[in-house]
DNA sequence: CGACATGATTATGG
DNA sequence: CCATAATCATGTCG
């Protein structure tokens, strides 16, 4: 602020100083030789201008009065006003209007897309625990996340707040102040209100395209948080061991048509507490990689082809039934899976040693338990749930053909006829 | 730290 | 739209 007087001043002291320079130049053009004289003229604008920080306040506006009052001052600028006349037409013509940048357009709906522009939603962290509550239900630790990154958000939004705002009195107070400058100006030297409204253009352009960096970093902060914590990749948990159990119950006692009705996902996914996008991801993926690889689920297929027989066996104990025969993917697998889910197991057991299904239940684990090393002979329990169901195609379609890593004795199961869905 | 496991996403085809 | 296959990115274990 100390520098607005100093400003006019100088100004006012620069043009007094350029005014005796005048009839100097034109001697030049006109070939003048005598370089002395010019040289002493230029040394003294150069003194002047070296004093001028020198110059008091009150004498500047003395001179400045002097110069307004000066005889010939309305005569000059009068001429000044013609000279300009013309030159502002060759400026005016060079400028066009241009079009709203498209990027910075881009930028802004971005900026409105993720709510950092745009209205004030309640502030933060007010509005984060809302979201959270709102968004409970599915996942705790999911919504806690969630409310984190709307706390993050909502920082980056008050950044960018504070920041336009400092921008825009920024450019408001240097527009008045150029307004001002060039209004006080337009006492000594023709300034148009064309002109003005020119160099307020220029300005606001130029603050503009501080504006438009400011954007483009908020932007960039948000893509990035948008990646930190909402790219559901980046924020993988392995499911729990408890999950990862019902889960590959499910599938190796379903390994014949491992494809869970939208009932029997649901039913997993509210024991496994993940949602059933999840289970959905968890069947496609462990198929694919089952097939892939065979040989390395065995044991895994072991495992789990003992648990459920273990499960299906103290369930029938107790219960008496257990032995329906029911497709696994029917209505029933939905409200008691665990049944249902060896009711697969007991068809191709049974169908191997034609035994109740209880003794077949024994018997499996019986075989399961007392080959975890190696395989005993005949028909081991790894070649009892090994890929009944995929067929030469690599389908999941039941197919007589047993493939790979099954002895060429014939194939087992060969009996299940799973067909639901 | 590197290799492997695993959940999620993407590309593609029917 | 769903299943598969490939791929990505992280988690985990030795």
């Amino acid at each position: 602020m100390d520098e607005q007087p100093r400003l006019m001043h100088s100004h006012a002291g620069v043009g007094m100083a350029g005014h005796p320079g005048l009839p100097q130049h034109m001697q030049e053009s006109s070939g003048g030789t005598d370089g002395d004289g010019r040289k002493q003229d230029i040394g003294d604008i150069l003194q002047q201008i070296m004093t001028i920080t020198d110059q008091s306040l009150d004498e500047a506006q003395a001179r400045k009065h002097a110069l307004n009052c000066h005889r010939m001052k309305p005569a000059l600028f009068n001429v000044l006003c013609e000279i300009k006349e013309k030159t502002v037409l060759s400026i005016r013509g060079a400028q066009e209007e241009e079009p709203p940048d498209p990027q910075l357009m881009r930028l802004d709906n971005m900026l409105l897309a993720e709510g950092v522009s745009g209205p004030e939603k309640g502030g933060g962290s007010a509005a984060a625990a809302a979201a959270a509550a709102a968004s409970g239900g599915v996942g705790a630790d999911n919504s806690a996340e969630h409310s984190d990154y709307r706390a993050k958000l909502s920082q980056i939004r008050q950044i960018y707040h504070t920041e336009l705002e400092k921008y825009e009195q920024a450019c408001n107070e240097f527009t008045t102040h150029v307004m001002n400058l060039l209004r006080e100006q337009s006492r000594t030297r023709p300034i148009s209100p064309k002109e003005i409204e020119r160099m307020v253009s220029i300005i606001h352009r130029k603050f503009s395209s501080i504006q438009m960096q400011l954007k483009q970093s908020t932007c960039e902060a948000v893509m990035i948080l948008r990646s930190r914590f909402l790219d559901a990749r980046r924020k993988r948990r392995n499911f729990n061991k408890q999950a990862t159990e019902i889960l590959n119950e499910y599938f190796y006692s379903h390994l014949s048509n491992p494809y869970p009705s939208e009932e029997a996902k649901e039913e997993l996914a509210k024991k496994c507490s993940i949602t059933v996008a999840q289970v959905s991801n968890w069947f496609g993926n462990k198929r694919i990689r089952y097939k892939k690889n065979i040989g390395k689920f065995q044991e895994e297929a072991n495992m789990y082809a003992a648990k459920t027989a273990v499960n299906a066996a103290s369930v029938s104990a107790h219960g008496s039934q257990a032995n329906s025969p029911s497709t696994p993917n029917s209505a029933g697998s939905a409200t008691s899976f665990n049944m249902s889910n060896s009711g697969d197991l007991f068809m191709s057991v049974q169908s191997l040693n034609g035994d109740s299904y209880q003794g077949a239940q024994v018997d499996t684990l019986r075989h399961v338990i007392s080959q975890t090393g190696g395989y005993s002979d005949g028909l081991t329990a790894s070649q009892m749930y090994s890929p009944q169901g995929i067929n030469a195609n690599g389908g999941w379609q039941d197919a007589p053909t047993p493939s790979s890593v099954t002895s060429p004795t014939e194939g087992p199961g060969s009996v299940h006829s799973d067909t639901s869905n």
